[in-house]
DNA sequence: TCCACTCTACTTTTT
DNA sequence: GTAGAGTGGA
């Protein structure tokens, strides 16, 4: 299919045919790079001839990338699946499993998520006798983090260490360094840092690369880090062949090293760059953008550019002062009600805030109002508790060298390995200079330890041998070590709606491997990495490569070289069925990466998660000094204007209509706060606005949603960060949780009706947020009488107000 | 070894 | 308001 670059404006079109020599693309909020990405792309194959795996292209969430590869399908049909189309963070992954042994680790090497990572960093603290409260955790994370962001290693960051918090940093630094060597893991930003020094040490590493990859294109340039951007200048040096796509004013990620300058010197770096701006828009309707525009009019440090569309004026912005945040979720949900019955569809609705705590208060108000929504962010499906433990337990099957992982599950479930028993294994593990399986099983011969608890250390490190004796079925895997590990018995043991809800968690992940099998066959094989030296990895129909991809004995796997098919052509690699290789597929996705658009929904989301999408319908929550300019980002003015950027990323979502939200109160830290209007709303001049609520004549409050205060019924939640009520529309099961995480989208569906406006009957059953199931034993008015069936106790609870779904 | 209870620091944003 | 760490008793 021939792509029809006509239907491309000038600056387009202009961007499209550049395909030799640097070209950086100043793309404007909503003028259509994905297409001028896709559209080049295209170009380059059907008309230019390149083939398809000469070409890669970055993104910063998979989901971009995802987008990236539908949509090239769309255009050039199958030879799209040659190139690599994937985020930074993957591409590195793909480069250091080809190479691991360059770097002294091998190719199991797995990743630590954040939490595992933060788990290491205390557990080194403590054992270089580091203070936290003198030494903040988060403080030294931070140093290190930005260190690995600007390729500083341990030894270069000790030299420089100039303060005492720097100095303390140095030594966890190279300790850090150390035992991710000994794990043979990586963390996030290790995955950066190690990329580029493969590349940067091994010139015939990166040669290889350089002539794999003779066009590069790289989205987002606006967010890349130090680190990045070096990786990409190694890549491009040979034949400068490099196009970046970005918009300084959506540069949002400084505080994770992202550094503006790479996009604002991309000028000085390629001086034969060619540049091309786009600056029609072709989302928002005119108020929109002339909020946008004189939002980020403020900013200094930016190069100038006007978006402009032709689209009508549209609507006014929304701007509805709340009496406090309670006012403010019941406001948003009652206007969301509104739109969708003139016709708005709930997918096309969203609501944005600064920060992940402010959530809390508009899904409650959603739920009452029986508004069904999705969040992105916050607590994750994989970062639940059971679900991390069998990621702990499958790292251990690939990574036995993973010290986190086997002592995150050495007594999960409770196996009678108590702490004393731990720290010997550590004191063993540390003087053998072995890793904690290793010394795990030579503990089990020791006759001073208790002869029950050898034998629970004997049957765990047998249960982590035997899941290296499966074929190679990943689900099989999968099923047998949650079988054998005695997770879901010891859950189902402890009989408690909690337990039931983790158990369904742990079911819902059986189908999440399905899912990745599913979308990992054969067709979409990814192409495997060029190997100095023209080596290259087993072919994938390999069944007895594939079995030690799988399954490698000790975690050190060794791939046989396959030929290629095409003389030139790279070999592919499939990977459905490994297990290394869906550990890190899980590792590396995030929420917004499983947002999908079934299953109608309002998205709630950060900001920061809200960048690269749009929607017709966008609410943004909070717009108030502190909270939006964030307080920690207010002392000096670089801070403020990449707030100033996260607010134009916020308006220039919306397609149709933008309302801006603040409260007079709010809680913050369980104290109240009142705080004034966002300065960013006195940005956008008052024609283009228009204002209701508190002070306003359009105030109607009643005070409402004072009454009912949720002291007393809204205990804790039920378990780490869940714990939250979605109501259900329908009962199902006998395990009807509430806390039901329908992992594809995460849609809660909050039914027709939620518990505001729904009637209660005497022998209804319902499930409450905190208490779990119980039933009504009277109706008094608006009060109802409810015995809970875990405690045994009957509670009076307003109807109107307490966390409650009707489930029977 | 495990559990229940109390205390405290925390909240910016995430690949 | 709450998750995670710390404490003390069974």
């Amino acid at each position: 299919m021939p792509i029809d670059i006509d239907s491309l404006n000038p600056a387009q079109k202009e961007a499209v045919l550049c395909t030799e020599g640097p070209l950086l693309v100043l793309a404007g909020a909503g003028s259509g790079k994905t297409r001028v990405l896709t559209y080049r792309i295209a170009n380059l194959i059907e008309n230019k001839d390149v083939a398809p795996w000469r070409i890669l292209a970055i993104t910063f969430t998979n989901k971009a990338a995802a987008e990236m590869r539908e949509r090239l399908g769309a255009l050039v049909g199958p030879a799209a699946r040659g190139m690599w189309v994937s985020t930074f963070h993957s591409m590195c992954v793909r480069m250091l499993r080809a190479d691991a042994e360059r770097l002294g680790f091998t190719k199991a090497f797995t990743i630590y998520a954040d939490d595992d990572s933060k788990r290491l960093f205390k557990d080194i603290m403590a054992e270089l006798d580091i203070d936290p409260k003198r030494y903040p955790v988060n403080a030294l994370r931070n140093r290190i983090s930005t260190a690995k962001n600007e390729l500083i290693v341990p030894g270069d960051f000790e030299a420089q260490a100039a303060d005492p918090i720097a100095k303390v940093a140095a030594r966890v630094y190279t300790r850090l360094q150390e035992r991710l060597r000994a794990a043979n893991a990586f963390d996030f930003d290790d995955l950066l840092l190690y990329a580029y020094l493969l590349l940067k040490n091994h010139p015939d590493v990166l040669e290889a690369y350089q002539d794999r990859f003779r066009y590069l294109m790289v989205d987002e340039y606006q967010d890349t880090n130090h680190a990045q951007y070096s990786i990409t200048t190694l890549l491009a040096a040979k034949h400068k062949n490099i196009m970046v796509v970005g918009d300084d004013d959506q540069s949002i990620y400084s505080w994770r090293g992202a550094d503006i300058r790479n996009i604002l010197e991309f000028e000085n770096d390629y001086p034969e760059a060619h540049t091309v701006k786009l600056e029609q828009n072709y989302r928002s309707v005119g108020n929109i953008l002339a909020a946008a525009n004189a939002v980020i009019a403020n900013n200094q440090h930016r190069k100038a550019k006007k978006l402009f569309t032709s689209e009508g004026d549209g609507d006014k912005i929304s701007v509805y002062m709340a009496s406090d945040e309670r006012d403010e979720g019941r406001w948003i949900a009652g206007e969301i009600e509104k739109r969708k019955a003139e016709g708005f569809s709930y997918n096309q609705i969203a609501v944005f805030y600064r920060t992940n705590a402010q959530s809390r208060m508009i899904e409650d108000m959603l739920v009452r109002a029986g508004v069904p929504y999705r969040i992105v962010g916050g607590t994750r499906f994989f970062d639940r508790a059971e679900i991390r433990d069998v990621m702990a337990y499958l790292t251990l099957v690939v990574n036995p060298a993973d010290d986190m992982a086997a002592k995150r599950v050495i007594n999960v479930p409770r196996r009678g390995i108590g702490k004393t028993t731990i720290e010997l294994i550590d004191r063993e593990a540390r003087e053998n200079r072995m890793t904690f399986m290793e010394a795990a099983e030579l503990v089990i011969g020791d006759e001073s330890v208790r002869l029950a608890t050898r034998k629970a250390l004997g049957e765990f490190v047998g249960l982590i041998k035997d899941a290296g004796t499966y074929g190679g079925d990943l689900r099989k895997v999968v099923e047998a070590i949650i079988d054998k590990s005695g997770l879901i018995s010891a859950l189902i043991a402890e009989d408690t709606d909690e337990a039931r809800g983790r158990v369904e968690n742990i079911q819902e992940f059986l189908g999440v491997v399905d899912e990745y099998t599913d979308t990992h066959d054969e067709s979409d094989a990814e192409y495997a990495a060029p190997t100095a030296g023209g080596q290259a990895l087993a072919e994938a129909n390999d069944a007895g490569a594939l079995e030690a991809v799988v399954l490698g004995e000790g975690g050190d796997v060794q791939l046989s070289i396959g030929v290629g098919q095409d003389e030139d052509a790279p070999v592919r690699v499939l990977s459905a069925n490994s297990l290394a290789d869906f550990i890190e597929w899980v590792t590396l996705r995030t929420d917004l990466d499983t947002m999908s658009d079934d299953g109608t929904a309002v998205t709630l989301m950060t900001v920061h998660s809200s960048k690269g999408l749009e929607f017709d319908c966008v609410f943004v929550g909070g717009m108030e000094e502190t909270l939006f300019p964030h307080m920690n980002s207010t002392s000096d003015p670089s801070g403020i204007e990449e707030e100033r950027r996260l607010a134009y990323v916020a308006i220039t979502r919306a397609r149709k209509k933008l309302y801006l939200t603040c409260a007079y109160a709010r809680q913050i830290f369980g104290q109240t706060q009142a705080n004034p209007t966002s300065r960013f709303i006195a940005e956008i001049p008052s024609e283009l606005r228009q204002t209701t609520g508190l002070g306003s004549s359009g105030f109607e409050g009643t005070g409402w949603e004072k009454r009912g205060s949720r002291k007393g019924i809204a205990g804790s939640g039920t378990e780490a960060g869940g714990g939250r009520v979605f109501g259900q529309s329908s009962a199902s099961g006998p395990s009807s949780r509430a806390t039901r995480s329908s992992y594809s989208g995460f849609v809660r569906d909050t039914g027709k009706k939620a518990a505001a406006s729904m009637s209660f009957g005497v022998g209804d059953t319902v499930d409450h947020k905190t208490f779990g199931r119980g039933k009504v034993v009277k109706v008094d008015g608006d009060t109802l009488h409810i015995r809970f069936a875990k405690t045994g106790a009957t509670k009076k609870l307003l109807k109107d107000y307490a966390p409650i779904v009707k489930i029977g």
